[in-house]
DNA sequence: TATTGTTATACTCTATAACTATA
DNA sequence: TATAGTTATAGAGTATAACAATA
């Protein structure tokens, strides 16, 4: 096999991960009565603190109008709150809920758990590679990105 | 870090490696007229020769209304067409066009072009043990989605 | 005049349920 | 009676554009 042909199939392995990945990720939040959207805008929330909209926008790189049906998906279902921005009475704090913190910080154990599952008895020196090379890959793929939005 | 940690932070790793490829694969598609959903249609299509929504529906793990929305897109945009069963009027046996050949061939050129960029250069046991690694979680992602749908 | 978030509108993917045509 | 695919309906995520309230 040449070169070229190894690395496409190693992208159709990416592929493959990626694929599976997204799968598994979507039956845990879907327990939890959350979409992959939802959850990532949530983790900002933990991460950042309560935020106003425009910010999350930025952050998942989305309109501010998808950020207003998330949020209202997320208040109706108990995650979040709208709270008053204390000085720009045009904008909205958005918070996370008790319900919302209890969620996210689930969300570090449900990572801790999928870690052991997927890497737990990995060869040290694979396990090593592995994430050095996806760390690369990473790279690569954001560089080609910036790139191609220039 | 302990084990779980390093476990945990490999995950995050690879949630970034899930997000931007498949940023980098939507925007790819984008410039072609297609979307991931359709393009895996597409693909299939390509793989399996003409064959029934019913068909395509069980590959691609979707309803068959789903199916009817897809191959409805692809139709209006010149992709495939919808022909007549050869022994079952019930059925529609969907056929990719010219355009729709020309598309998944350059499937396969783009994935060849992908893996130079993503791992042209990589140190031989580095992208070695990182196919392997990928196999590995993909499997095991697999092991576990099929003990909870069982 | 610029910014924040909303309403209005539209498209895609997804699902369930009822229905038609055919097997 | 069962199967292939459709229409009907609904919900989620996404976008652009016009608009209101506020800065």
């Amino acid at each position: 096999m040449s070169g070229t042909d190894r690395y496409a199939e190693a992208v159709s392995q990416v592929l493959e991960l990626v694929v599976v990945f997204n799968d598994d990720l979507s039956r845990g939040l879907d327990d939890a009565g959350l979409t992959v959207s939802r959850a990532a805008l949530l983790w900002e929330l933990e991460q950042r603190g309560p935020c106003t909209q425009r910010v999350l926008a930025e952050a998942l790189d989305v309109t501010p109008r998808t950020v207003t049906g998330l949020v209202d998906g997320l208040a109706e279902t108990g995650f979040v709150t709208r709270e008053a921005h204390p000085t720009d009475r045009r904008a909205t704090h958005v918070t996370l809920t008790e319900q919302g913190r209890r969620t996210t910080a689930a969300f570090a154990e449900g990572r801790a758990r999928l870690g052991e599952q997927l890497f737990g008895g990995m060869a040290e020196d694979r396990f090593a590679h592995f994430c050095a090379a996806v760390a690369e890959v990473v790279d690569r793929l954001r560089a080609a990105t910036r790139e191609a939005g220039a």
